[in-house]
DNA sequence: GAAACCTGAGCGTGATATGAA
DNA sequence: GTTCATATCACGCTCAGGTTT
């Protein structure tokens, strides 16, 4: 009965522990972990069945601190975004097969982007990816003379060796909606905008712009909203009672439609017979068959790949000494997702 | 015009930098780094001078292999889930406090719990704190072997020294929800239960109990469901067609509830009119004022301290080779936050 | 004796140099 | 020349134990 593995007493077993009992140099048990070449295939087993025995796992951080890479990304996200989320799956989908691997830091109350960075700075992270950072640009922009930092759907004006921005063509696709519901013979279109959040002010200077295009001008209506179910909700109450009242409403993002379309529903206002409602990010709540919902779709997996395929790039090409890589403003084009809420006025 | 720190090429600066342009020894700038005691004022004004000037930042990494102890807390986490992010939130404030830092591991397509856990131990973690795991217990089992695990709202029988387990009681929840429907009035309580989910066979249970107790028994009627709106929602397709139709629902969680609520709109089924809907979570989805959602509230604050404070105490009375700390099942207790969504049946 | 500072060793790895089959 | 194996050092830091005022 092998009670407790034949382990150092309290100590974690090290690469000189499984040594010893494989009866080799812990040179050549770090070649046989690694998978490097250099070790016999009768030795390479001994080793491996030895480090079994003993419950052996590698120090991640001795190893880091040996190699001069750590091929480390770090990640900032916000614990209270699904969106951010959804990034992440495809971060570490693209990390993976790039050689990296991802430490995440997640912004909460009570620890704020400066800490959340700090932390991915100790542990010694080559590049940064920032989800929807908030820091102001001047703090961006110090952070990418250090190392390469790419920020996530925040758009940024400062052209910084080393800063890049991946993002929605967030106009653009402010302009799809648009188009799709004068299409649909819609002229009264409202926008319930997203305030201060990342990509509002270019989603509001999209829906300007295209209804001007269309020589609507004069229905142009922004009415204040915010990224959240109650955001929308308020500014519904609003236009549910508006004479007249706009055929149709581009909501923020998807959060933000849930809302118009709980209070027009509550409210008797038929969606689309009365107005149709379009959202923002084509999040899992617009694909749920009782939401159903017309919306702009975001490429999330595009743009994970984008930010990461852009942090990688940076540190090969700084590896080269080489400052060919253009730097700059990666922009995805969005692709309206035209569901059940979205119909001919009547 | 200092345009870059004079920072040796390339190099990220140390210990040694600081220390040769503060004209003092590494070991001072440690101790000054640190905060610890041993460096006159002057000295150490001088050394954070000379830090501050070449952009020194300590080595997370080559600190904590240094010393024993990492005073790292890693915790498991799904990216889909938001509880996990709200609980996240508990657990960072209560882990700084204790003098513990958190790494991170999520769960995400491609990347399973087994993944997510070797990465935390080979970051040298001292505790794990798994939220909602869904890893065979023998597999847990084995784990608390090797360090203390705390499994937050999965439940687990087997009483391994330095396995705890932290959750809510899910059967008493059950009960309070029908103890309340039951003194409005109702006796047709349907349950749409949570499947194979953490907490899901409890509640089932905390469910049927209550139902006999009231001399409800013939009443009982589960109905298969999951943790999302579209689970709920076909459930309530069910229920909207069912002859009997019950008068009060209660549903695994409140998204589940959420997607019952919405085909119980557009079918015409009032609420809580026609039919009363309790949910489980008290998620800031229930809160929403047009939602209003009637639900079982889960003391999340309360669930991260302990599971923080069980994680810790273990650490530190492992530390003192004592075990008196029992080791256990850790309940907490819910709280039924009644809102909108229940009333007398008609 | 205390306070301020330094020296030296070593944490667990990875890379290089070197040697033996 | 190639394959397999080892010895040795360095990574950046902390800590125990000195030495000096």
């Amino acid at each position: 009965m092998p009670a407790t593995p034949a382990v150092p007493a309290g100590r974690r077993p090290t690469l000189a522990d499984v040594a010893a009992r494989a009866g080799v140099s812990t040179a050549l048990v770090s070649i046989v972990m690694r998978g490097a070449k250099g070790a016999g295939a009768a030795t390479r087993e001994r080793v491996l069945e030895a480090a079994r025995e003993i419950g052996y796992r590698p120090d991640a951080r001795a190893r880091l601190l040996r190699s001069h890479r750590s091929h480390l990304l770090g990640v900032q996200f916000g614990l209270q975004h699904p969106f951010h989320s959804d990034l992440l799956e495809g971060i570490y989908a693209a990390a993976e097969p790039a050689g990296y691997q991802v430490a995440l830091s997640a912004v909460a109350a009570g620890r704020g982007e400066q800490r959340a960075v700090e932390t991915l700075l100790a542990d010694r992270c080559e590049a940064l990816i920032l989800l929807g950072p908030q820091a102001p640009a001047a703090r961006l922009t110090e952070l990418a003379r250090q190392l390469p930092v790419v920020s996530v759907a925040r758009r940024l004006r400062a052209s910084v060796p080393g800063l890049e921005v991946v993002r929605t063509a967030d106009d653009e696709g402010a302009r799809q909606a648009v188009d799709h519901l004068v299409a649909l013979g819609h002229r009264d279109i409202a926008h319930i905008d997203g305030g201060r959040a990342p990509g509002a002010a270019d989603r509001r200077r999209g829906y300007r712009t295209a209804m001007n295009r269309h020589g609507l001008g004069e229905y142009i209506r922004v009415l204040p909203g915010g990224l959240t179910e109650e955001d929308g909700a308020a500014a519904a109450r609003t236009l549910a009672a508006a004479r007249p009242r706009p055929t149709a409403v581009l909501a923020f993002n998807d959060r933000c439609a849930t809302g118009v379309l709980d209070v027009f529903l509550r409210s008797g206002v038929a969606v689309p017979g009365d107005v149709s409602v379009v959202g923002f990010d084509d999040s899992h709540l617009a694909r749920l068959a009782h939401i159903n919902l017309t919306t702009v779709g975001q490429d999330i997996t595009r743009l994970a790949e984008l930010a990461v395929g852009r942090a990688v790039a940076r540190l090969e090409s700084d590896d080269l000494e080489s400052d060919e890589t253009a730097v700059g403003d990666h922009v995805i084009a969005p692709h309206l997702v035209v569901r059940g809420t979205t119909a001919p006025p009547r």
